[in-house]
DNA sequence: GGAACACATGAAGACTCGTTCATTCGTTCA
DNA sequence: TGAACGAATGAACGAGTCTTCATGTGTTCC
């Protein structure tokens, strides 16, 4: 059963290591999580593959912004997109994107905040 | 338990729950984490807390820059400042904070990449 | 009080990002 | 072939971000 893939950081995983290299190629990939538009298309995906355009339309996006992020996406290789007929039907690309969704969902809720947001 | 699909985050996670509301927080949180500077900020952090100007340095920031994000983290809640004499130690807020860099970490390091990273 | 240190803050500039608009490419079907 | 649909692309504009520079606030010690 779970060889810990799940509990992630936990038994498997060593320290938190940020070489300088890893530190850029974190940042760029957590980045794509860091906006409402990609944080709806990755949730919307998590819960099953979909056409582009039915895609859009859940997340409430334009066609053409919703490609833009799509590509975005696909080239961090968070999800992929394969022709069926005229369609091309995109799902999250791996199951660590789905666990990192979860996690950090989980722990943004779970944060004690004393958020206040504004931060000027 | 398990009722499948997700295994998320432990077993005490439900599905991914984005409602419009959660979603600009967990986005506004993740941006946090998207950026090298405040990254390594957090990273070293995570070793133990740390007053500002040695935390500057470590990461080879100017202390203003530092401070700058120092104070973006403080409002989202996640870090704490706490004055001892003339100096600010700086600490993670939480545990929470901990295991969502780690996991993060974990997971961008483990994605099956053929990242072009170059998105134009 | 005044000097020296530790940190915070404001303003400004370069840069990046996300959206929209218009157009192009690819596929299906009559 | 040509019309219609689905998706990708490029240019461009407004908005946000991160850093630097200069200055302000708070604290310690003489």
């Amino acid at each position: 059963m779970g060889h810990g893939a799940v509990t992630a950081a936990q038994d498997t995983t060593e320290r938190v290591r940020l070489d300088a290299d890893n530190v850029a190629k974190v940042a760029t990939t957590l980045q794509a999580l860091s906006t409402p538009s990609r944080l709806l298309i990755l949730a919307r995906l998590r819960e099953g593959p979909l056409p582009a355009t039915e895609l859009a339309a859940e997340v409430g996006m334009e066609q053409s912004a919703c490609s833009h992020q799509l590509r975005l996406l696909r080239n961090l290789g968070l999800v992929v997109g394969e022709r069926r007929g005229r369609s091309v039907v995109y799902a999250l690309h791996d199951d660590h994107v789905a666990q990192l969704l979860d996690q950090a969902v989980y722990h943004v809720e779970h944060l004690r905040l004393g958020i206040s947001d504004a931060a000027e």
